[in-house]
DNA sequence: GAGCACTGC
């Protein structure tokens, strides 16, 4: 397939169509010529040889990328720069690795737990050798004697496992000394504590883990001193956690003092503000970080949460006078986080909000003529590019929050650092937590970093002694060790995704009931971004008198809502993340091991309005092997299309070689030029169409932003703008909660009346105000592109081709088992059980996207005509692709025969 | 007969 284009190369002009398609072999993306008469002359230029110059232009881009890599004599640092995007591209090549991966994970977790326990049971042996057993001493013995023969029954022979080794420091060339060992595991069995502190041979890791593992805070069933006190509380199997560290906090205490003095009556409410701002942690800096804003053009700030940098320093910026030439924008990757702040500075700085201090995010600007700081969510910058792009209106540009590296902040770094080179005057800071600073410094030609102290509670870490292999168990059993044993305080757990909320949600709600009546009351709220929002609200409300309340979050607590009360964090390690196919165009999500960073961050939930307590779920080695160091950036796991036609829109040509912080894999990048092109936004040379230019207005998919502009030519962008705002809210229309999902599908297939596919039952949904909000937006878009609204809601087929036009790669044939095949890129697909034409199968579909969870499943389907696929997109498919000769649905005169 | 983390324009 990848050779056809060099026989396009030097065809030529178009032949007849009916020559072409007898003729020899044809190419693989060939020419056909259009059905369509009335093709625009642009369209007509832009055909054979420009495309094929684009394809040559791409391989040759490709080639010059390749040899880069390839290229001998290079650097270490090269080399392994090289080699970390090799992996990278790797992991996003093969869910189905990912998937082993996981698999040898938790076997490994597994594992480790056996040894744990096998270890466990020498010890016992060695010590109760020879000596008379308590009776409690020997029933501990043969409880652990029974697990481990249990678990050798379910797990294999863990003898065959070979990585245990004994300490060095008992092994004396090559024989154990035994007396040693008994003395210490004796010591170690009589006065944990002690042992623990003149323990010198602490180099085995595992064994290190072991001994500290003596030494801990332990709950339920294995604690005996506890089973003792509150013995109607014993689990049958308890999670034992080691506590490791203790993240510091830092000058709370003075903040606790110094808030309490503040509390005079007579005071204004701006005084106090201004007061509260003074005792901010980044207050003592202020003059020094302004200093160092004017000698240097780019600085990485860092500051932890708390510090007010995000609220502070651009009012320090603002009162030493950087407004007067131009605006201050300080950038936030969410929308909220934009609006709140920008109302508290507005407050601080007692001005009406959205006069000197506004913010700007999506379908609310709230700015004006004196708006000098500026508020506002990443991709709303980038936005502002496109009509300025050279940000001539701003003075200084504040990136918050950088090391969240959302695609929208990486594209920005690009794009700010470009321009900082021809402006001089333009400031640019770049605030981020602490891990990334030297990269953040480096990327920009080695900017000064200034650090700011965080202000935050101590957190306790506290690891799991062995690895559990069922973290959503163990999640459950801590849950009720810390209910059961640990002061009143709230609990926060991280789990994967809604299924698994509402699992542990029943199971602990069961448990409970079991417990007794003399334990505090326990409150499970869920909490994930699909759940209706009156829902959501019910995680805000304090726990009542002597109750305790337990959240149930995915990564949403993570970073995008704080919920204050948390003590305890529970955090088994896991969570969702998209990754990206480029050889297949597939997203898929999946379950992976956490980064260190999230795990931090997860850790310092608990410490926000008081002292915490994590309890991890894995071990202290997990932690240290196994677990990357930061989550891969977004922008080297996602589809890149958008971001190609923003930055083409942009004048940005050469995006092989872009300044990206973390480059995409270039398959990727390469990837979406071909889409483009595909989709006829890009002509031959790669620069932007017509066409192009007016998707690029469209906050939306490319495939979405064409979908509306071809609905110009069909009368219909009405009803297709109406689709593609649903589209793009997703997933979260349908809401389903296990207990009501029988009633949420009928209400569901009402919308579905006469088959009419997915897209069309969109039409029928009227009530949601974030799909209205988008319609609105998008209504006003079409104006700006010179598209008239127009209805045609009677001529189904119509919209149906509109659709075409834009999604026409993502079309599907019917197989006699009941099975889709997709025409390009050949694989087996499924229609979603969701969908309104499940157990239609029509002939030929046409899907929004593919999912992968238990199979490949197209969501949101529609019915098409084969042949409308030619008609529409004849550089993408000929008639031999759509050739249906079998069919009988079809009508006659389509195939490649009437040619 | 399945089951989609989170943002953002």
């Amino acid at each position: 397939m990848a050779r056809a284009p060099e026989v396009q190369n030097r065809a030529g002009r178009p032949m007849m169509p009916s020559v072409q398609a007898r003729g020899p072999p044809p190419p693989a993306r060939p020419r056909v010529e259009p059905v369509d008469r009335e093709k625009s002359e642009e369209a007509r230029i832009e055909d054979q040889e420009e495309r094929a110059q684009l394809e040559r232009n791409m391989r040759e881009r490709d080639a010059a990328a390749t040899r880069k890599l390839t290229e001998p004599k290079l650097t270490k640092a090269q080399e392994e720069e090289i080699i970390r995007r090799t992996q990278a591209s790797e992991k996003n090549d093969t869910s189905e690795l990912r998937k082993v991966s996981r698999q040898v994970y938790l076997q490994k977790r597994r594992d480790q737990k056996l040894l744990e326990i096998r270890d466990d049971i020498i010890d016992h042996e060695y010590i109760f050798e020879g000596m008379k057993l308590t009776e409690a001493e020997e029933r501990v013995h043969r409880y652990k004697r029974k697990i481990y023969e249990l678990a050798k029954e379910h797990l294999g022979d863990v003898d065959n496992i070979n990585e245990y080794k004994m300490p060095e420091a008992y092994d004396m060339e090559g024989r154990v000394n035994q007396e040693k060992r008994f003395a210490a595991a004796m010591q170690r069995y009589r006065d944990p504590e002690a042992a623990e502190k003149m323990n010198p041979f602490a180099e085995q890791e595992a064994w290190e883990e072991h001994q500290i593992g003596k030494a801990t805070i332990k709950f339920g069933s294995k604690d005996r001193k506890q089973a003792a006190d509150d013995y109607q509380y014993v689990f049958e199997d308890g999670v034992e956690f080691i506590k490791a560290s203790v993240m510091d906090g830092t000058q709370f205490e003075d903040e606790l003092s110094s808030g309490n003095d503040d509390s005079s009556d007579a005071k204004t409410m701006l005084e106090m503000l201004q007061e509260d701002r003074k005792s901010l942690p980044i207050y003592p800096y202020r003059e020094e970080l302004l200093k160092a804003i004017q000698d240097h053009q780019v600085l990485v700030i860092v500051g932890e949460t708390g510090s007010g940098k995000t609220t502070q320093i651009p009012q320090y910026l603002h009162e030493a006078g950087y407004t007067k030439a131009g605006k201050i924008a300080c950038t936030q990757p969410r929308r909220v986080a934009a609006m709140s702040v920008a109302a508290r500075v507005s407050q601080e700085m007692g001005v009406k909000l959205g006069h000197e201090v506004g913010y700007s995010i999506r379908f609310e600007d709230c700015t004006s003529e004196k708006t000098v700081l500026k508020y506002m969510t990443d991709g709303m910058l980038l936005r502002e590019f496109l009509g300025e792009p050279d940000l001539a209106s701003y003075n200084v540009v504040m990136v918050d929050e950088a090391h969240e590296r959302t695609l929208s902040t990486d594209i920005l770094f690009g794009l700010v650092k470009d321009i900082a080179r021809f402006r001089k005057d333009l400031k640019l800071l770049i605030s981020s937590a602490t891990l990334d600073a030297e990269k953040f410094s480096d990327y920009f030609d080695s900017a000064p970093i200034f650090k700011i102290p965080g202000r935050r509670y101590p957190v306790e870490i506290h690891f799991t002694t062995a690895p559990e292999a069922d973290y959503i168990d163990a999640a459950i059993v801590t849950v009720l060790q810390i209910h059961v044993t640990q002061p009143l305080g709230d609990i926060l757990v991280f789990l994967t995704g809604q299924e698994e909320i509402e699992t542990v949600d029943e199971i602990l709600k069961h448990r409970i009931k079991g417990l007794g009546t003399k334990i505090a009351e326990l409150i499970i709220c869920p909490i994930y971004a699909n759940l209706p929002t009156e829902l959501q609200a019910k995680i805000f409300e304090p726990a009542p008198e002597g109750a305790r309340k337990v959240v149930l979050a995915t990564n949403i607590a993570e970073t995008s809502l704080t919920i204050d009360g948390i003590k305890y964090v529970v955090d088994p390690g896991f969570c969702k993340i998209k990754s990206y196919n480029p050889r297949t165009g597939m997203e898929s999500l999946l379950v992976n091991p956490i980064s260190k960073a999230s795990a931090e961050q997860r850790a310092g939930r608990s410490g926000r309005t008081g002292p915490g307590k994590c309890f991890r779920l894995y071990t202290k080695y997990n932690y240290d092997h196994d677990l990357e160091e930061n989550t891969v950036p977004e922008i080297q796991r996602t589809n890149l299309a958008n971001v190609v036609l923003t930055l083409k829109s942009l004048g940005i040509h050469d995006l092989v070689n872009f300044d990206f912080m973390d480059p995409p894999p270039s398959e990727t990048l390469l990837k979406a030029l071909e889409q483009l092109f595909a989709l006829n936004a890009l002509n031959s040379r790669g620069e932007l169409t017509k066409t192009g230019r007016r998707m690029a207005e469209f906050p939306l998919d490319p495939m979405l932003s064409k979908m509306i502009v071809a609905s110009d030519k069909y009368k219909c962008s009405d009803e297709i703008i109406s689709i593609a705002a649903m589209l793009s809210v997703g997933n979260s229309i349908f809401y389903r909660p296990k207990d009501k999902q029988v009633h949420a599908d009928n209400a569901r297939m009402n919308f579905h009346t006469g088959n009419v596919g997915d897209h069309i039952a969109l039409l029928n949904v009227r009530s949601m105000k974030r799909a209205r909000d988008i319609r609105d937006q998008l209504e006003g878009l079409l104006e700006r592109v010179e598209i008239e609204l127009t209805s045609n809601a009677n001529d189904l087929d119509t919209i149906k081709k509109a659709i075409t036009s834009g999604f026409f790669h993502h079309s599907a044939k019917l197989q006699k088992n009941g099975s889709y095949r997709t025409v390009k890129n050949p694989q087996t697909v499924y229609i979603h059980p969701n969908s309104g034409l499940a157990q239609v199968l029509p002939h030929w579909v046409i899907y929004h996207e593919l999912v992968l969870t238990t199979k490949e499943f197209m969501r949101q389907v529609t019915e098409l005509k084969p042949e409308w696929l030619v008609e529409i997109a004849p550089h993408f498919y000929q008639l031999k692709d759509v050739d249906d000769s079998g069919a009988k649905k079809l009508p006659r005169g389509t195939g490649r025969a009437a040619l």
